[in-house]
DNA sequence: CACGCTACTGAGACTCAGTCTCAGCGTGCG
DNA sequence: CGCACGCTGAGACTGAGTCTCAGTAGCGTG
């Protein structure tokens, strides 16, 4: 059984327990989800459905990965950008991530010491943690290689997040 | 001379230097926004100066944001929402942040340790980093001692980020 | 088979943060 | 004075995400 489909049966698995059905709109969201991409947008998603000829409506992704995420297949995560992105979750494997402000390339990483220091961090204040979200936005090596800078340094070095956001 | 002027005065010196002019809208943001709150959206602040009867418009408030964040007085961060929240600078102390999914309260903290292991995680992945942002999700000591769970445990546990989302 | 129930879907209206445009204002300078 | 320039407010616009509602598909029962 081809990896895909046996997340297929997660999903049916996880809406049969609430009484719902594994329709075939939400059968194709998860094969075109865990086929291809990793981080993917909602409006990207309605994009590739439409070039497949499958009409999908903004809504039904939407719903769909509402229930993804519940079922936790799939992670809402920000990457520096004003809306949200998506990616599935294969195994149980968290990782954080490394964005490239100059390509825009995303590089994922997990760091178990890390990981560490944050639920001492949390045990020092108390604080119960249920999951974390860790963004590092820079230059990767290929884009240092080729001289490139994090946009106007100005812009950048001190600003929250939203390098990747002054690319548009 | 109080805290908040010495904020307007770096403010005037930044938009100097650019050929900018602090206007009393610009100052009366700046006040605004180094008197009172840490985090807070842009909408509040639309809110807060309406209330003093300062009628200052929403696009005059996202420009001066705008500036604020480029002299780098003002911070943009993601809190878990969908929208951005601000922050102000005061010093250059980077921090990261706690946040409460069952009260939506924000505690910030700064470690060490925390950002050497990320400066090594960069250099190992030959990244070259400009800027992190942190936010771990759970639950604060207080709503803990008062049994209050991270609202529904099969909403958040496996969640991205929109814990606090889902408090609307 | 007919009926009815339920979950689901698509279309499109709606919301809301954030952006853009444009006419008008104020100040400084020749 | 009169122009230039930066600034402002009002409101139109954008785009991601949500909501509503009428219609459909599929199943279970009589």
């Amino acid at each position: 059984m081809p990896a895909v489909e046996r997340e297929v049966g997660r999903f049916r698995d996880f809406l049969a327990l609430q009484g719902q059905k594994l329709t075939n709109e939400r059968a194709a969201l998860v094969r075109e989800i865990f086929a291809t991409h990793y981080h993917f947008e909602a409006d990207e998603l309605l994009f590739k459905m439409k070039e497949k000829s499958l009409k999908i409506s903004r809504a039904t992704i939407y719903r769909t990965l509402e229930l993804l995420v519940k079922s936790g297949m799939v992670r809402r995560v920000h990457l520096g950008e004003d809306h949200y992105h998506y990616e599935h979750v294969t195994g149980n494997s968290h990782h954080d991530h490394l964005i490239c402000t100059t390509c825009g390339n995303v590089i994922e990483f997990h760091d178990e010491p890390l990981e560490q220091r944050q639920r001492e961090i949390c045990e020092r204040k108390k604080f119960t943690p249920t999951f974390h979200n860790l963004q590092i936005l820079g230059v990767c090596d290929a884009c240092r290689r080729r001289g490139e800078h994090p946009n106007a340094p100005d812009r950048v070095q001190m600003i929250g997040l939203p390098a990747l956001h002054l690319r548009k």
